[in-house]
RNA sequence: GUUCUAGUAGCUCAGUCGGAUAGAGCGAUAGCCUCCUAAGCUGUAGGUCGGAGGUUCAAUUCCUCUCUAGAACGCCA
């Protein structure tokens, strides 16, 4: 379905080439000065620099051979060569009928694509916390805009399983429990028994050990060890780390359930082990692959680059794998499962560099074709106030989980509950609170963090969209039946319901912008002016007090309007609604 | 040291393929509930868009330099 805006700008290209200006001139946008005008062209600027005319003078033969179109209410020359356009109410009217009478609400379809997107990235045996909270909700988010684009979306968890940090949790655990007989070469998987192991160990022990590594260098080496002995699938240590997997996912996935994030795939570093060899032989058949200090790397230079990139390393001196070598591995095991026209990661910004080697290495291997748009849809961190990753008061890393909790407790202590507010409820304004929050700053930025921000339940948050909501169910739940199913839009009575319907033709553009850019907050800004628009309606009209057939009629159908547009930019930011609040 | 990212209202952030008077929330301040949920609505104050040059009819947006902060820079992920 075509847009207003490519409606527009159809409209304008062809009225500056009847004029004789060739060349896209036409491009409309919205007005940067609503009070002026509701849509804006600025071409006749770049036509009188080609032409060597005045920018008057173009915009006046333009709007000449355009004034007789009926869509338009008033098309207009300002100044020194805008053209300010209005469009006519009956037009505007006709655009949303067909907006609204499309399941996806004039959301462009393309369904022959696949995106796989690859968030979480947490590391097992490690309590998921405050850092793994935006990849969650962006990752989560943008699989939702890739969905509500008719697109294909896979997510996928892509757990860190199989790197240094399982050996640092089993070295760790060799110390601790030296009888257990998993460590004894002699362990026989068929016949001998893992000793259970329970969360609460597991979480704390991988600090524990990752502090000690830092400190005393045998541990580290013996952690490095155990790593490499784990990777060539040593029985015993195969055989714990399988239970520690086990344990290590129902928690996490208790988590992510709560922030209703969910994965279609719960790969992990180790799922991609099975294509290392694939993929050592490609980058030899390619020549790519050499020995440098003792380690197996590939060139990833280009020949315009300003500064020197590494070479990216497949295998260290002591042979084993590293994040390099199972990403790759993951981008053929990817290709082969899903063909996607594009992988985007949702990872932390600083880990860039490594992107970009990832990337050349399996375009210059060509692991993927040429095509595939490999993203890193880079996040940036919550900061505390100082500026620096987020810290509890006691300089410790807030777990998620006491996380989502606080948030929850301080919604629910808000006075306006007391009556309306069931347990239920409170727990998805936090969830939303917590995701607008985050969602609402543009992804690539870091943020800084702040408690009372996140749980007031005042200003731009999840908690007013969803009291918008609320508001809105409770006067269509009052309204006769009847009328609800006879509401239609006669009549357009105010600025704020011409407001209310731009807004909502112009979904299609947002969502799409919010797609190309991997960046929600578009589609947070544009919910969130919605919400203000029937706000302020709410406030100028009284729906059910209203006498005139035809008005109250058109208004109902107004608020089923805004309700579906709502529920459907809640969905693709992963926020939950409500019925009442 | 090199490279990257950022610097916009008291605070937290949007915006920018160059366009007309730079936006929002919080905070400050003045109002609005006999009426569909006041977790709401309306108004006011608050800015030389880090600084200096340049390109342009037009620069917060592009280029150069500079200051400040953060990040990355081969065997962690």
């Amino acid at each position: 379905m075509k847009t207003i805006i490519d409606i527009l700008t159809a409209k304008l290209n062809d009225a500056f080439k009847t004029n004789n200006y060739e060349g896209p001139f036409g491009t409309v946008n919205i007005s940067s000065r609503p009070d002026l005008c509701q849509f804006q062209c600025n071409g006749s600027f770049a036509a009188a620099k080609i032409y060597k005319k005045a920018p008057f003078v173009i915009a006046e033969e333009v709007v000449s051979t355009l004034v007789n179109d009926a869509i338009f209410k008033n098309i207009q020359v300002e100044k020194p060569g805008f053209i300010n356009i209005n469009i006519s109410d009956d037009y505007l009217i006709a655009i949303l009928k067909e907006v609204t009478s499309d399941p996806h609400m004039g959301i462009t379809q393309i369904t022959d694509e696949t995106i796989v997107i690859d968030y979480g990235g947490a590391n097992v045996a490690k309590p998921l916390h405050i850092g793994h909270l935006r990849t969650a909700i962006i990752g989560e988010s943008l699989k939702r805009i890739a969905r509500s684009t008719g697109r294909t979306a896979v997510g996928d968890v892509h757990l860190g399983d199989w790197g240094l940090p399982m050996g640092l949790v089993i070295a760790e655990m060799t110390e601790r429990y030296p009888d257990w007989k998993c460590f004894s070469e002699s362990f026989d998987p068929n016949v001998d028994k893992i000793a259970t192991l329970d969360v609460n160990t597991l979480n704390e022990i991988y600090p524990f050990a990752s502090k000690k590594s830092s400190q005393n260098e045998d541990f580290k080496l013996k952690a490095q060890n155990i790593t490499a002995k784990l990777q060539n699938h040593h029985p015993g240590y195969y055989a714990l780390w399988q239970e520690i997997i086990k344990i290590s996912k129902i928690d996490m996935k208790k988590s992510y359930d709560r922030l209703n994030v969910e994965f279609d795939y719960w790969y992990g570093e180790y799922d991609s082990e099975d294509y290392i060899p694939e993929l050592i032989e490609v980058l030899n058949d390619n020549n790519l692959l050499y020995e440098s200090n003792g380690a197996m790397v590939v060139d990833v230079k280009e020949d315009n680059d300003k500064v020197d990139i590494p070479p990216i390393i497949i295998k260290k001196s002591n042979n084993a794998n590293v994040y390099a070598t199972t990403d790759l591995a993951t981008i053929i095991q990817r290709e082969k499962y899903f063909h996607p026209n594009g992988i985007w990661y949702v990872v932390d910004s600083r880990q860039s560099l490594h992107f970009n080697q990832v990337f050349r290495c399996a375009k210059k291997a060509g692991l993927v074709p040429q095509t595939t748009k490999l993203i890193h849809a880079a996040n940036g961190t919550i900061n505390g106030s100082d500026g620096k990753p987020y810290k509890t008061r006691e300089g410790g890393i807030m777990q998620l989980s006491t996380f989502i909790d606080i948030i929850i407790e301080t919604i629910s202590k808000n006075p306006n509950n007391e009556i309306n507010c069931d347990n239920d409820i409170n727990k998805k304004l936090a969830i939303a609170a917590i995701k607008f929050g985050d969602l609402i700053n543009h992804r690539s930025k870091d943020y800084i963090f702040d408690i009372d921000k996140f749980t007031s339940p005042e200003g731009k948050t999840g908690v007013y969209i969803l009291y918008m909501l609320a508001r809105m169910n409770s006067i269509i739940k009052k309204l006769d039946e009847e009328k609800v199913n006879n509401a239609m839009l006669y009549n357009i009575y105010s600025d704020t319901e011409r407001d209310i319907i731009l807004n909502v033709i112009q979904l299609n553009d947002v969502f799409t912008k919010s797609f190309n850019e991997q960046a929600p907050n578009y589609i947070c800004e544009n919910l969130y002016q919605l919400s203000v628009l029937f706000s302020k309606f709410y406030h100028d009209n009284h729906i059910i007090k209203e006498a005139d057939i035809q008005k109250q009629l058109s208004w109902i159908k107004l608020i089923l309007i805004i309700r579906e547009a709502i529920l459907k930019q809640l969905y693709a930011l992963g926020i939950e609604a409500v019925e009442a609040m």
